[in-house]
DNA sequence: CTTGAAAGGATCTAAGG
DNA sequence: CCTTAGATCCTTTCAAG
């Protein structure tokens, strides 16, 4: 992992489909010397995958919550999130808070009976996205 | 947007690299309809991107923390957070809470200059995960 | 690590149903 | 909107340096 390497993982953070000869025109190697390099960093299992980010509201689902939970049965609230559709992600925390969830949604209706199903499993503290925003890691 | 898009979505989702021979086996058409779809899906802004996980504790930042902020200035706090390395997320919201950064850090030092610097734009509570997980979309 | 070349795939283009 | 077929580009793998 040198310095080469965070400019490759850079490269490929923001565009995955990058090709080999174009990365290797970023950090001036030969592209079999940046896939070997990228070999290797799957292999190390510091590249995790490669992922398609998908636009929620057009998928219908325009809403996006994260809800915050006091919780004394996490493993159940875990349970429940794991096998919920409206479940993005979810994080299991220590804190004030025990659990939070990212929900996105069709509708306010839909959010309602979200929470109505998780309220057994926890206090919900309901915060609505508003804006949101990514930083680069690299 | 019909059913077969989905599926080439819920393809793509799980693998960027995934060929268009591949995910045309999958939805029984040829590869090329197949990258027409995926090139209408690019342009209706569908698909927003292709990214690359990458290991967050490889890259040194072992440590998350979801940290949700009471704030006056939330303008002000956005303009930190967007700016700061150590954030990898942020949301503006509506509840109880006004805004909240995902952050991911080397160590409870960093963690803890973070929520000094943090301070002065809103009241944080700190909440360090203890694990995450991540539901597949389609 | 490099260059260069060869083999195998993937994508792109075009013609046609 | 689809298919098939041909051309082109990219990746991968190997050699030799």
């Amino acid at each position: 992992m040198d310095h080469i390497d965070y400019e490759i993982l850079k490269q490929l953070e923001q565009n995955a489909k990058m090709s080999m000869k174009e990365i290797a025109s970023h950090v001036h190697l030969s592209a079999p010397a940046v896939a070997e390099r990228v070999k290797k960093l799957e292999e190390q299992h510091v590249i995790e995958g490669y992922h398609t980010k998908v636009n929620l509201s057009k998928l219908d689902r325009s809403i996006t919550a994260l809800i915050l939970f006091k919780s004394t049965d996490c493993k159940s609230l875990a349970q429940f999130c794991h096998s919920h559709p409206d479940v993005i992600e979810c994080y299991r925390v220590a804190g004030e808070i025990s659990y939070i969830a990212k929900v996105a949604t069709k509708s306010v209706e839909t959010l309602e009976n979200f929470i109505d199903q998780a309220m057994p499993f926890g206090t919900p503290s309901t915060n609505i996205v508003l804006s949101a925003h990514e930083n680069n890691l690299l």
